[in-house]
DNA sequence: ATGGTTGATCCTCAA
């Protein structure tokens, strides 16, 4: 089973990249961020067409994230528990079923939390210390899950090119650092990290500056396995050549392969 | 050099 996550910074804008995308490498399973549509405005028809069941949990404008699966999908919810006054798109789960064994999929987009400190970065904290109580609360299952997506968190320096240009920023400070590591700690494995431990594996670059160009970017988008999960991992790809298309994100695609 | 890029949108904001 592949697993894939993609922040795709406008699903609408992007259509063509993310069907060439999708038909080259062919995700049983993929998370998609930034959305940027409401539930009725997302081009379901062309992502069907290629054998795909969408769930979309949008919001007009901003965030928004989906689940697209060619395996049977169940036990589909929004939101992430612990705030009813939370209207921000920016979780989605459901139950895969693989040929081998069922995996429990969540779709994530952390608030980005800039400027810090602030209210947006007081909202990224408490966006955190909830996707905790749910990360510990899936966990009592012990089954196979990830939670996967667009973290907006730099785990370590050498996860960017440069920390001294991110120190302050909401990313990178300590406070992100810690409550990252504190749910990593509960007892997940950060797929990318484990199978390719060497650094400069990025996941974004910004478009400003010429950052890609210099390749001046940040990992920030994770894959992180439960026990269970991380018993079936076989291994973790960065898709960097989908920058180099036309129109591209400011994010390419991560995916593992899972025995499941 | 207080710079520059992209997407969605109410003409600025978020990233």
């Amino acid at each position: 089973m592949i697993v894939a996550t993609f922040n795709i910074n406008g699903v609408r804008a992007r259509l063509p990249a993310l069907l060439d995308w999708l038909g080259d490498r062919k995700p049983d399973v993929a998370l998609f961020q930034e959305l940027k549509s409401a539930d009725d405005s997302f081009p379901r028809g062309p992502i069907e067409d290629l054998g795909y069941r969408v769930e979309i949990h949008g919001q007009k404008g901003f965030n928004g994230v989906a689940i697209l699966s060619r395996l049977p999908l169940e036990d589909v919810t929004t939101g992430l528990p612990g705030d009813p006054d939370d209207v921000q798109a920016r979780w989605i789960e459901a139950v895969v079923s693989g040929p081998k064994r069922a995996v429990r999929v969540c779709g994530l987009y952390l608030p980005n939390g800039n400027p810090a400190p602030g209210p947006k970065f007081d909202y990224k904290l408490d966006w955190m210390a909830r996707l905790e109580d749910r990360a510990r609360a899936l966990l009592a299952f012990e089954e196979p899950f990830l939670m996967a997506g667009d973290y907006n968190v730099i785990p370590q320096p050498e996860d960017c090119w440069d920390p001294a240009v991110w120190a302050d920023d909401a990313l990178f400070r300590l406070e992100t650092r810690t409550a990252f590591r504190r749910i990593v700690n509960l007892g997940f494995t950060d797929a990318l990290s484990t199978c390719h431990s060497e650094p400069g594996n990025y996941t974004f670059w910004d478009y400003q500056g010429g950052r890609w160009r210099r390749n001046h970017g940040a990992r920030i988008d994770h894959l992180l396995l439960s026990p269970q999960a991380a018993d079936l991992l076989i291994d973790c790809h960065v898709d960097k050549y989908v920058r180099n298309g036309p129109k591209p994100s400011d994010h390419v695609p991560v995916w593992i392969e899972l025995n499941a």
